[in-house]
Formats: structure tokens, sequence, C-alpha cells
DNA sequence: TCTTTTTATATTGTATACAAAAATCATGGA
DNA sequence: TCCATGATTTTTGTATACAATATAAAAAGA
């Protein structure tokens, strides 16, 4: 293998897009068998997949006899927004008080450079630039592990997202709210910079909406 | 293997005391053929036990290199604490609010079991009924994601709990606390219960004092 | 003697082989 | 016809084999 980034990890990555574009339903079983070859890889890396799923809930594994599809409701996205949304609050509150001259520095380019990408219609850049962004508040947050559980939430949503490019100005609203949340930062508020922050999520949650018409599931008037 | 409980989460818990315990220190190489001959296991599963120690930040896997342990760091394990505190915190405030008459039930139910186990001079089943009330109120937040969040990092804590007998009155007071809890709850004040249950998680953190001494640290005067 | 290049050894990543358990199918009885 | 029991086939869990890379050791050159 020339891949050098670890196939377990391709694999995972594949049938992640596959639960969420709907192409598994729910309760899908998974054979190694028929994966395997697909996927022209032998069992051994594909149960390394399936474990990697495992861990972030996409898939359920039952001993002896195999792994099951665990598509994520509608209710269950809503909840992973809703703790998303309360961690990166967190990580924004702590980095208020906590961020050194060095990562505010950091966090102003990368704002730059999502507000460059905007501009020229780059949406690779876009993203790239905004998990920076983000990444940057985690780990200005000053403790090591929320960081990381932050990391991990986000790469969690990352498969329900949405990849297009910006319609009805979203990003742009999405701008808005970084500069806002930065402000805040720099002024020192952390209450308002959460809060921010908390809004800023909810807003992204909605373009996941898209998820519930291909999921064919009312939403429970529950979250 | 008439094991049944999967041999990979055995070893991952043996590798995973051993790191705890200091007999491996940060930084080892966990040679495959060592342990896997060690623990008369094949490298199949052993590998399968390096992926989840490395999944919840045990060991550092550098591909075509191998397993490194990483011992958590006083700092680290304060982090933890800290990470662990807000969520519980959170888990209560919701539960507060959307508590079920039977999860309340429930929540009663292990809390008198606690009490009789501490009377009984029973560790194993105080710690049984303890964790049973811990998971109840993670579960009553309504939030399936973050009550399996709270639960993940309390098994991520889990290695570094002393696994002793009551000590000046320790479980007493934890006794206490978590009836003080329960009557917040009962309330309705959902600020009052987050706030005793912090303070609750932080007292426990204290009991995990020893580790600094195994550790040979010095505390930086962070977080 | 020290550095660099080449060769040999050891270790990881992946594929395959084998054993045990589960699922399927078939047969037999009520 | 339906259910139960037993044989057959799949499928999973673990061990091993093989190929590719990294580490070490040795040899050559400065």
């Amino acid at each position: 293998m020339t891949d050098h980034l670890k196939t377990a990890a391709r694999i995972c990555s594949i049938i992640e897009q596959r639960i969420a574009s709907g192409a598994y339903e729910d309760g899908d079983k998974l054979s190694e068998m028929a994966l395997a070859e697909q996927l022209k890889v032998s069992r051994t890396p594909l149960r390394e997949a399936f474990q990697m799923l495992d861990s972030i809930g996409l898939v359920t594994l039952i001993p002896r006899r195999g792994a099951f599809v665990k598509r994520p409701t509608m209710t269950r996205l809503v909840e992973m927004f809703e703790v998303m949304a309360e961690l990166e609050a967190w990580c924004v509150r702590l980095a208020t008080k906590r961020i050194t001259a060095a990562q505010r520095l950091y966090l102003r380019q990368a704002a730059q450079d999502c507000d460059a990408a905007l501009q020229a219609g780059a949406p690779d850049r876009y993203y790239e630039a905004n998990n920076r962004l983000h990444g940057m508040i985690y780990e200005a947050s000053g403790n090591q592990v929320l960081a990381e559980e932050t990391q991990r939430m986000h790469r969690r949503l990352r498969p329900f997202r949405r990849q297009q490019l910006d319609v009805s100005g979203r990003l742009a609203k999405s701008m808005k709210e970084h500069a806002d949340i930065l402000d805040a930062m720099n002024a020192g508020d952390a209450d308002r910079a959460a809060d921010l922050m908390r809004l800023h999520i909810n807003t992204l949650s909605s373009t996941y909406d898209s998820y519930l018409t291909t999921l064919g599931e009312h939403v429970r008037d529950n979250a």
C-alpha cells in the first residue's frame, strides 16, 4: 500500500458517507466478505473501519453477529448539535479569558482567510480556513482534553454536512457571526462570546435540515 | 475463545491499568510481538486493543512505527476532570427539567442502594450503585448523545480511580452530596443541582491526588 | 575516528487460513 | 400445515503468512 494514509480510515469515510447519504438504511447488516470484495481490501482493515464507525456511533458491533448500520435519526442529529453547541460555547468562553497573543493572531488570520475564500468563491479554502478558525478556538480554551473532545464531535458531524456552495448567503452570514464572536472575545466578554457561538452553531445546524427529507422521519417535539 | 466478552477489551483494560499504575512510562514503545506473546494472544486482537487505547488517548498510534504510551500528566488529568464536571453538571441541569417519573424512582433506588452498600461496608456494591446513579442522571438529561459522551468520559477516568475502601469518610461525604443533588433536582432548582454536581466531581477528583506521587511531576499553576 | 552508504534484521500493515459459533436449510414428527 | 430437531453452510474471531517499510548493523570512504 502506497496510501500512507491508512486504509481503514479511508474505508471508514466511504461507509460514513454511504450511511449519511442514505445508501445504507438503519439496521442494514454490513457483511465483511461482501464489503471486503467490493472495496478491494481484506477483512482486516475493514474490521478496523467497523470499529471506528462503532466508536462514532454509526454502526453497532454485536459480538459474533456482525456490524449493523445505526443511522442517526433527526432527533439524534439535533442532540449532536446541542452537544456541539455547548462544547464550542464552553471553548470560546474559556478562550476569551485564556487566549495567548500568538493564538489571537492565528485566529485573526483564519478569519481573514475565511473572508478571502468567500470573496474568491472558493468553498474548499473556506472549509479549511473555517476549520482552522474553530480549531484555534478549541485550542485557545487552554484545556487540551476539551479541545480534543470538541474536535471529535466536529468530526462526527462532518458526514452530515452539506458540502455545497453558498446557498442563500449562508456563508456570508457565518462570516458575520465569526466577526461578532471574535469581537466579543477581544472585548473580553466571555458570556456574550459563548452565546454568540451557540447561535452560530444553531445557524449551521439549520443547513442540515435536508437530512430530514432523506430520512423520511417526523421530528419529535422534543429537544 | 469462550470469553464471549471480547478479548480486545480485556487486553485494553490490562494495558490501561499498567499505564495508570506506572508500570509503563510515558513514551514507552508497545511491541506487538512481545506483548502478544506475554498476553498469550495473537497480534490481531492486540492491535484492536491498541486502537481502543488510542481512542481514549492512552497511546499514540504512529503509522508504520507502532504504539507508544501516552501517560496523562497531572495537568491532563485535571483537564479530564474539568470536562467531566462540566458534562455532568450539564446532564443534571437538563435532567432536573426533563426527568420522568420512572427515572426519578430509579434514581431514588440507586441512591438508596448506595446508602445500603455504604452501611454494609460493601465497596463493590457501592461502586455499582454509584455508577447506576450517575448513569441514570445522564439518561435523564434526555439527550442520548450527551449521555453517551459523559459515560465515555467516566469510562476514561476509571483506570485512574483509586479502587480503595472508604478512607476518611470520603464515601459518606459523597452520599451527602448525592442527597443534596437529588434534593435540588426534586426542588426543580437546575442551577443549584448543576453547581452541586460540579462540587461533587471536584471532591472526587481530590481522591486522585495519589496519582501525582506516582507521576513524579510538579503541578503547573494552570487550570 | 567519524560520516555516509549499503546490507541485513526486525516490525508493521495486509491478506489469508483455520476454528468456533451462528444462520440457514432440510428432514421428520405431530 | 406447522413446529422442532439436526445437518449443512456462512460468517465471525483469532492465528498465522507474506509483503513493504523502518530500524539496525556493517562496510566503505573521508
